[in-house]
DNA sequence: TTCGCGCGGATTGTCGACAATCTTTTTGCA
DNA sequence: TGCAAAAAGATTGTCGACAATCCGCGCGAA
């Protein structure tokens, strides 16, 4: 309809333009996301060009998405290196993904249609079998493939982005998460409550399991680097 | 108190790393602000380093920054242009910024204390003074400083850089709006309310009109532009 | 006159090399 | 032996030139 298709990554709508730069900051992306970059961890800009088989100029416009994309952080002079996060910045990280995904949840029109159910259920089927195999890149995948389609229900694409930005963000801090069993029960015990209200009519209910939903991995990496505070991140508009 | 200042901008951390591609960047987003530049205007690099006395090199990367930031959009071998926004788009970026806004807005702490109520106050009066001598330019710098300053009275830095990066993204809307004078008497009329409201303790009232506020470029914008749908702009989590 | 084709100018994308800066090692002096 | 300063090495930042692509103009044929 609109004479730009609208928001293809948070709000910067690079279409497909420098495909070898997106295509290696999806890589390294996904080598964050799979842990085998670790937060702090330095990134030399000929190093990747070499793994990547491209030029030193495609590896920096690669690394200038994912500073923007808040991913990695650069020091003049100093190289990029991958984002740790501190206690307090993943507070106002997940304060702001409870947000965003309260919002999204209270838009989807409830009962949803039942061809998106059914599509719900098979990725969540796919999720568990992924789990049961501790195949922890498929997890992430399927995952994060749960939730945009979930979010995709209501009709505001960027809101879905955004959501997905900010996803994206805690991903290093996930990886560990589902390393633990009960955290990975939980979740998709979570997955089919959620698909279940799909049915349903009590959109306050599904908003609300969709931010008990990220507590897991933020009471996770708060305990595990913060120590104390991890009591304290009850706070909620309530 | 975390190792890294957080969230300069939305949420990449760029300091003040090539400065010259930064400086360049707020030039064009001050002519796009300023209606010099107009939506779907095109943007020739050559053109640009000629004016700003940088090389082309400079000028592609701070053009890479806007189009992250979603203010210009680029097709490849085409070259970059100012952002044209359709209905929908307009629809949905209005709908994050409202709950955006209305979730700050709650996590103000209420009353707030006197020295930030002055600071407002401050900024306020200098926005009526610009609003009387009609200077937009300077209407539009107080008026950001306005929300800025309010907003950041929420604990959550990176939620106030979002709120800024969508009030960005609008700017070239907000031209029009502003130079209606009826739109600009009442923006300076909430603004004082906002103001006796942050002495009370009622956080809804807050939200409420920090959600109105925005209404007034939403629905010009659309009038201009949609034509029929602005009455239908009644949309809000309720 | 009008439509199609091809050429030329202009603009953007890519590359390799050089300059600036930081880090590490080594060397010299106390 | 220990510390400081300087040089060597490595890494990032910047630039100019060349290649690829697109847009508009002119030419020719129906």
């Amino acid at each position: 309809m609109a004479d730009v298709t609208v928001s293809q990554r948070a709000l910067g709508s690079k279409d497909e333009a420098d495909p070898a730069a997106e295509q290696i900051a999806r890589a390294i992306e996904k080598d964050i996301f799979a842990g085998r970059l670790k937060p702090g961890e330095k990134l030399g800009e000929e190093e990747l060009a070499e793994r990547f088989g491209a030029s030193r100029h495609h590896v920096r416009e690669g690394l200038a998405r994912l500073i923007l994309a808040g991913i990695i952080v650069k020091e003049r002079n100093k190289g990029a290196s991958v984002r740790r996060f501190g206690p307090d910045e993943l507070r106002q990280i997940y304060e702001i993904r409870e947000i965003l995904q309260r919002q999204a949840a209270l838009r989807i029109p409830l009962p949803a249609e039942a061809a998106a159910i059914h599509r719900l259920t098979l990725i969540n089927e796919e999720f568990e079998a992924a789990a049961k195999q501790a195949d922890f890149r498929r997890i992430h995948v399927l995952n994060d493939r749960f939730h945009t389609e979930l979010f995709g229900l209501c009709d505001n694409d960027l809101l879905v982005s955004l959501i997905k930005t900010y996803m994206d963000l805690t991903y290093a801090v996930r990886g560990a998460a589902f390393a633990n069993p009960r955290n990975l029960e939980k979740s998709r015990t979570q997955h089919r409550i959620m698909i279940q209200l799909l049915s349903g009519s009590d959109s306050w209910a599904l908003a609300q399991i969709c931010v008990d939903h990220i507590q897991i991995t933020k009471d996770q990496y708060l305990a595990a680097i913060g120590g104390p505070e991890a009591s304290r991140a009850r706070i909620g508009v309530g």
